[in-house]
DNA sequence: GTGCCTCGAGTTCC
DNA sequence: CTCGAGGCAC
């Protein structure tokens, strides 16, 4: 076949495969038989893999049927897709509502009203419609990407395909689950069938969703609640409860326990009164969710890193099981700390068999923390042997709540942690007043050297697709093939092609399987600086981190250059903490108060740092969330002579895309913020994300890099500070009129 | 100096 | 998801 008739080709199977799905999942009558459908699809994947780059934007391959190995096509969400808080106790939804009222300036008795929903045990789906017509169903992901599973989605009786009178684009969020009754029903019929069953509802909505094929999907009993939404070019409502009618009103099941209240015990009221119903329901659920009623508070409110401060999930109590613990394993992280996991004879917990949980730390076996503190209400030990009661923290991790004392054998020896890593034989040390002990091996540990190599390849940093964590384990091990540093990554190919025993020759690879990897790891030479600082992999750097380091300078360039100039001052810095702990002791010794201030002043000015050394690591830990402790990490990683080395291979390979600029319409972008004084109309939390929102860097101190000061009532020092540096200052009312209307 | 709040680093199972 | 600790505001 010549490239034109396979690009020609291409196209006519694109169209008819995508008729064929319309017909199938619209109509009653399908154009097509299903034989016949999986041949084109069949034909279609061929001519792709035998010409890659002809492969169209709107490839049947991306829609359901994708490889097996690649799985779904990526949706980016126009609106993350977050998780929520989590409440566990009554204290904390008191808490919440504390900290609402706090965030928006509101006094204890102001009118806040809440709803409360259940909370539903399944997996949650954004749709989105365009001018009434649903186009596009995404899985959550990790919250910004999610799995194209439009086709799937289709099939779901409770999702709406038009809807009348919606706002030209529209994002409806809801929780795709199974009720009780239909998963019996399912796993009676996969048991008759031979077929595997599935462990709970949550499972097999989340399994059958996930089908490649639609036509499965189509067969499973899934169902859907919409609670929430995206994108939106108009409002749903001025309240949630509102929206909740409105979306009740385009033909979304909503669900009825939903309510509204006026206060926190009106909350927990609610959560008692359908925790009393959960058995009866029909469905799982796992909790209730409480959020702000008014949406122009939740806007104002806004979010957190990973979840909104207008509401949280108020989970049921976890269910707990017993069972033996066989052993305790020593896994070795990235940062060479020393994780202790529980080995345990299998048994069932809230619906998903369990056999390993988290031990945390060494003061997590023994039941005290170095300062002889009780870390469990028990203060009991684990040793091998024991029987220990399990939970699912959060639904989710395993981990070990108490111990059966009776039944603990009179001579089961105390659990020895060791003090030699497991996997290099360097010394595992603890530093003082930390709760890891971290072997020393540094990347001569091979669990290291491995665990970095992970990250360097995940999904937040490279993301190199086809090179996960068992390839990477496999490419470490590999002699002809080695990858042991980041640089090797890409180099790969060239010393693939150099090699006699190629990679595509090997058990499990094949000639586009290697093409594949290649062309991934081709495409990640160009690396966002911020994605580039995350995956090294420094500690104390981590996403956030690394993307404020990569806005504060810019480029690689600049950034090194300014570690490598403030390192005297990193240096002194360091001789300044030795010196305070020593004086800290000493005064401890001595029986007298230690003089931490005028030790550390002193132990800097016996460095004789330079100034523009000075300067640079001023400027380092002067940016908002770097402090002493990320810098000096940063100055050592960058110092050692190996790892630089090694950086500087990596760079070598790359193109380094620097940080988009901030927004430019808003006029506060790019400029650097202080807030002083008291605010009125604003709180200074709420200020500050505001202003960063806008593209803006707010400060706590005035400098000579501030732009503008934003002085309250009772502005003091700062206020006289700017005015000696010349620094632009308003009042409040001043900037709202500035920042109005963005 | 003390008490939040957020981030980083660890983990499970499908 | 949870814990510990870093960073910052009070």
């Amino acid at each position: 076949m010549t490239k034109a008739a396979a690009r020609a080709e291409l196209a006519r199977l694109a169209a008819l495969l995508n008729r064929a799905n319309t017909a199938y999942h619209g109509a009653d009558a399908p154009e097509i038989s299903d034989a016949q459908y999986d041949a084109l699809k069949r034909r279609n994947a061929a001519i792709e893999q035998r010409f890659p780059e002809l492969k169209r934007p709107d490839s049947p391959s991306d829609q359901v049927g994708a490889r097996a190995s690649d799985g779904f096509g990526k949706i980016t969400h126009s609106v993350a897709m977050l998780s929520l808080g989590n409440a566990f106790e009554d204290g904390d939804v008191a808490d919440f509502d504390r900290s609402i009222r706090s965030y928006l300036g509101l006094g204890a008795e102001a009118p806040l009203a809440y709803t409360a929903e259940p909370k539903i045990d399944g997996l949650s789906l954004s749709l989105r419609y365009e001018n009434g017509q649903l186009v596009q169903a995404a899985t959550r992901g990790d919250g910004a990407v999610g799995e194209n599973v439009t086709e799937n989605a289709r099939t779901i009786a409770d999702i709406p395909q038009t809807i009348d009178a919606a706002p030209e684009i529209m994002e409806i969020r809801g929780e795709v689950y199974m009720s009780h009754a239909d998963f019996a029903a399912l796993n009676a019929r996969q048991q008759a069938a031979g077929d595997k069953l599935f462990a709970n509802p949550r499972n097999a909505a989340a399994g059958s969703l996930r089908q490649l094929d639609a036509r499965i999907t189509k067969a499973r009993p899934l169902r859907f609640f919409a609670y929430a939404w995206g994108e939106l070019s108009a409002p749903l409502g001025e309240t949630q409860m509102q929206a909740i009618a409105r979306l009740a009103g385009f033909g979304f099941k909503t669900n009825d326990l939903t309510r509204l209240c006026g206060s926190p015990g009106e909350l927990l009221a609610h959560y008692r009164a359908i925790e009393a119903q959960r058995a009866t329901l029909g469905y799982d659920i796992d909790g209730v969710v409480y959020k702000v009623d008014r949406l122009d508070l939740q806007a104002r409110l806004g979010f957190r890193a990973t979840t909104p401060r207008w509401a949280v999930a108020h989970k049921f109590p976890a269910e707990l099981a017993w069972t033996r613990l066989e052993g305790i394993d020593i896994q070795v992280g990235r940062t060479g700390a020393l994780s202790p996991v529980a080995r345990l004879a299998p048994v069932t917990v809230g619906g998903v068999v369990v056999s390993n949980a988290t031990l945390h730390n060494e003061d997590y076996i023994t039941g005290f923390d170095s300062k002889g503190q009780r870390i469990r209400d028990t203060g009991k030990d684990f040793r091998i042997g024991d029987w220990v009661q399990v939970y699912r923290a959060g639904d989710v991790i395993p981990k070990l709540a108490d111990v059966d004392l009776a039944k603990r054998a009179d001579d089961a020896p105390e659990y020895v942690f060791p003090t030699i890593c497991p996997q290099c034989g360097s010394e595992a040390v603890r530093e003082e007043g930390d709760a890891v002990r971290r072997c020393t091996g540094g990347l001569i540990c091979p669990a290291q050297a491995v665990e970095k190599l992970k990250h360097f390849v995940s999904r937040k940093a490279f993301d190199i697709d086809g090179l996960g964590a068992r390839q990477i384990e496999m490419f470490y091990e590999d002699d002809v093939l080695a990858i042991r540093a980041p640089a090797d990554i890409f180099t790969l190919e060239a010393r693939d092609a150099a090699n006699v025993s190629r990679l595509k020759n090997r058990h499990g690879w094949g000639a586009q399987s290697a093409e594949n990897l290649f062309a991934a790891i081709r495409e990640k030479r160009e690396i966002p600086l911020a994605k580039l600082i995350f995956g090294l992999g420094i500690r104390h750097v981590g996403e956030v981190g690394a993307r404020d380091l990569a806005l504060h300078y810019m480029g690689w360039q600049a950034l090194t250059e300014a570690v490598d100039l403030a390192r005297p001052a990193a240096l002194a810095h360091r001789r300044a903490d030795l010196a305070e702990e020593a004086e800290r002791q000493a005064a401890l010794a001595e029986g007298r108060r230690a003089r931490i201030a005028e030790t550390r002043a002193a132990a800097i000015a016996a460095c004789d740092v330079p100034a523009a050394a000075r300067a640079a690591w001023d400027d380092l830990i002067g940016i908002d969330g770097i402090g002493a402790t990320l810098g000096q990490s940063l100055s050592d990683a960058l110092s050692n002579p190996e790892e630089r080395a090694a950086i500087e291979d990596l760079i070598g390979h790359l193109r380094v895309l620097p940080p988009a600029a901030p927004a430019a319409e808003s006029p506060v972008a790019g400029k650097t913020v202080v807030f002083t004084g008291s605010l009125e109309k604003m709180t200074r939390a709420e200020a500050k994300a505001r202003a960063e929102a806008l593209g803006a860097k707010v400060s706590g101190s005035v400098s000579g890099k501030t732009d503008l000061l934003v002085a309250g009532p009772g502005a003091g020092s700062k206020a006289r500070k700017a005015a000696d540096l010349g620094v632009e200052t308003i009042d409040e009312d001043a900037w709202l009129a500035l920042i109005e209307g963005l």
